[in-house]
Order: C-alpha cells, then structure tokens, then sequence
DNA sequence: GAGTGGTCTAGACCACTTT
DNA sequence: AAGTGGTCTAGACCACTCG
C-alpha cells in the first residue's frame, strides 16, 4: 500500500506534484521539515531526492534559502554578436545584471596578460558582476580588459551591457576568437557572487573576444549555474 | 588538538595525501570504512568529502566498486577534424573504444530524421559506444547515420574509427557543423554504458557532422564523465 | 525569536563485487 | 563467504534567514 519510502518513490511524488502544480504555491517548495512528513521519509533521504530533481533541472536551491521550482534552460549561444540580454528577450525571458565590482588593476594571471597584450605592471580592467532571468541570477563573471585599447572602459560601461559599450564609445565590433568549457563546482567568489551553494556543479565558460584586426580585447570567465542553461554554437 | 572532524577537515587530509601520493597505493582508494577510521567521521560525512573531491576532479567513482584517483582532464576539441583517438595520443594518453550495438532501424527522434533527411520509414543506423583514456571510460555515445548517404557503414565500421571510415571507405571529409552541451545527469543507457553512478553530473555534447556539400550526414550524442574533460573550441 | 537549511552522528540493511 | 558501496533511519546542533 505505502510506497517503499525510498528515493525513487520521494522524487515521483514530488515530480507528479511538480507537473500538475500543487503543493507549490508560488515558487518556493515547502520546507524540508514540512516535506519529510508528506512524502514519509527521513531528512537525508528526502535531501538526496531534492539533489536528484535539482541535477534533471526541475527545482533549484538559493544558499539557506530552500527550494524553487526551476525556471526553463537558457539556450546560450556564446559565440554570437547577440548580447545577453537581447538573447533573453528574444526567449521571453526578463534580464537583468549587476556589477560587483570595477577595478583598475596592475596584475592578473599571467596568460591573461599575455592574450591581452598586457605589459607587466601596466594597467587593465577587472570587472565582476552577475547575469539574472525572471530575477534569478544564472552566472557570475569576471571580465578583464585592456586598459590602453579602451581607456576609462570602467567609467564609460555605467549600468550598461559590454557589448553597447565596445560599438557605442569604442566603435569596435568584437567577435569571439575562443571557446573554453570546463565543467567545475562553485567555489569562493563564483559561490558568493551568484548565491550558490558551495561545491554544487557548474559550468566555466571562458571567452576570447577580439577586435576587428583580430587582437584579443577581452577576456570573460563566465560560471553557469549548471541547470539554468545550455549551450550552442553554429560553425 | 583533534581537528573538528567536519567535513573540510577530512576533505584537507584527503588532498594531502592525495598529493603526497602516500596512502593512496595504485590507485584505488582504501575502503569507506577504512576511511571514516583514519580520519575519524562518520560515513555520511566522509561521503560529503569523498563527493567534494569527486567535484572537484580529484578522485572519481567506479559504480559499487570504490574511489579512485582521478586521471588528468581530457582537452577536447569537439569541433576538430582531429579524432578522439590522435587527440589522445597527442595528450600522451591511452585511448580506447568500443562499440555496444551496431543497429540498422527505421525510427528514431522526429528531429534526428529531419537533420539527416531520412523520410519517415527509411533505414538509418544507430550505433552506440564508449571511449575511455587509459581504461578509464570517460564517455558514452549514440551516433545516427543516414544509410543510404553511407550505404553498409556498420558492416564497413568494424572495429575502426568514424573518421578512418568516412576518409577510407566513402571518401567523405565531413566537418562539424553544429554544437551542443548541455549539463545533465547519468541515467539509462549512457550510464550502463560507461559504468557511472546515476544522478552524477554530467556533460551531454551534441554534434551535427556535414560533407562537403554541407548536408548533415552524422548525428553525435555523447555523454561525457563530468570531471574527465574540458572543451575548447577556436573560431 | 521561531523556523529553516546545512551539517553531522551512530547505527542498519541490501545488492553487488571480490576473494 | 566476506567485504564494500548504496541507501536509509532517527535523531541532533548550529548558523543563518525571515517575519
């Protein structure tokens, strides 16, 4: 009669309830301690079926503050002249963004510097900040610019997205030159910058951008929330 | 004096003995329960360390056969007309494959028969595999190929490579034309097939192959082991 | 301040692998 | 047959969030 009380039995309650929308009023699940009482299992137990649905993409976690129902895949193409926010927009998604931080800095990675073409203890630009859809924040970046080929980028850039900056004040079109993804786990700064939780599994993207005669200008390293997103690229 | 036996502090003596190369002969780690001995926590808590780890690439699981010391990433280039196998050479890595089923059918996903231009009935063969680097499998893949663009591949395939086939046989040079990834989980097919644990994160690369006169005739889906790879693409 | 998520303990049973 | 990994129970404490 009772189902086995397993994990398996746990995630198929919670994935029917999911699928027809009850019990989730809102957006937010019921806490743990409510859920181990309606699906009969210990806490453990039901947390391992929580992690289950969060690795199919069906519900996600914000640090200490429980449990969502999960928005649907951002389709990333990061290779195209398409910013951000305009690929969300044409996905009916709401974007939005925020800068942690703008730096002037005198020393970064030592590759960095180098793809950049950044002399030792010259200048360049640091900047980390977030990408959010429908008010949920899917990465977090850190973005590293040559300070002489866009001088005052960090001013210029305001509340704006990097693309308009670059064809706006900079009237350089950018193409992207390289791709690197590596998938990882949410640690330190990535960690805190999105509100992840430590160690869950995430996707690092990392970005070459370059001008037209083909100098790299830009370096992003991007980190995904690993169920919010998927990637695509046309050759 | 005694550390605070959490989870970080095990997870430190871990990496330090991990690094030190001591303790850890071969490269199978000591059992669980050896484990949660020598460093003093209990088994569900050695599991969130052992996890971590697992993370962040340090030591990877055999399903119900125990942790292992992780192997170096694999950099792969799935764009490139270099095969798995030379790309592993180069990486001064032992390359292997082998293949689990070799079928002709007449059905598959709606969209796999609009790529490949098969009309609904017709023939098209499914082939699935796996690859491994230094006899460790490190991915799983299910490929489709139009039959009457390579009429008897299966029989022509034997226990060659893709690329040894369509260069020698049907003198084709395919490219890739488009690209995928997209983070998922271990389950069903892919993690029989690679021996993986159901419910590890996992990297599923979706790969359209064309001929020269850019007409798709090759659909590769491959789940890769989350932590034994890295992807890079140049533009 | 109550409630919640994150973590940890100290056991247990089963299915599978290995010897 | 013994050992091991996978899973589950029934508690507990702490740090943080939220009302």
């Amino acid at each position: 009669m009772e189902n086995t009380s397993t994990v398996e039995s746990a995630k198929q309650k919670l994935n029917d309830w999911l699928d027809k929308g009850i019990i989730v009023s809102g957006n937010k699940l019921p806490s743990e301690r409510e859920l181990e009482e309606l699906l009969g299992v210990k806490r453990m137990t039901l947390r391992q079926a929580l992690l289950h649905l969060e690795g199919e993409s069906k519900i996600f976690r914000k640090d200490r503050r429980g449990w969502f129902v999960a928005l649907p895949r951002f389709n990333y193409n990061p290779s195209s002249a398409t910013s951000f926010k305009q690929a969300a927009i044409e996905q009916g998604r709401l974007p939005s963004w925020g800068y942690l931080s703008k730096e002037r800095v005198h020393a970064a990675a030592p590759n960095i510097l180098a793809l950049l073409g950044v002399k030792e203890g010259d200048a360049l630009y640091k900047i980390c900040g977030w990408g959010a859809l429908d008010n949920h924040k899917v990465f977090y970046h850190e973005t590293f610019i040559n300070a002489q080929v866009a001088p005052d980028f960090i001013e210029q850039l305001g509340e704006g997205s990097f693309a308009e900056a670059w064809e706006t004040i900079y009237s350089k079109k950018t193409h992207t030159k390289h791709l690197e993804f590596k998938p990882t786990r949410f640690s330190g700064s990535a960690c805190k910058g999105i509100g992840g939780t430590p160690g869950t599994p995430s996707i690092r993207v990392k970005k070459y951008r370059a001008d037209e005669a083909d100098k790299i200008v830009q370096i992003d390293i991007e980190y995904w929330r690993f169920e919010s997103v998927e990637f695509f690229i046309d050759l």
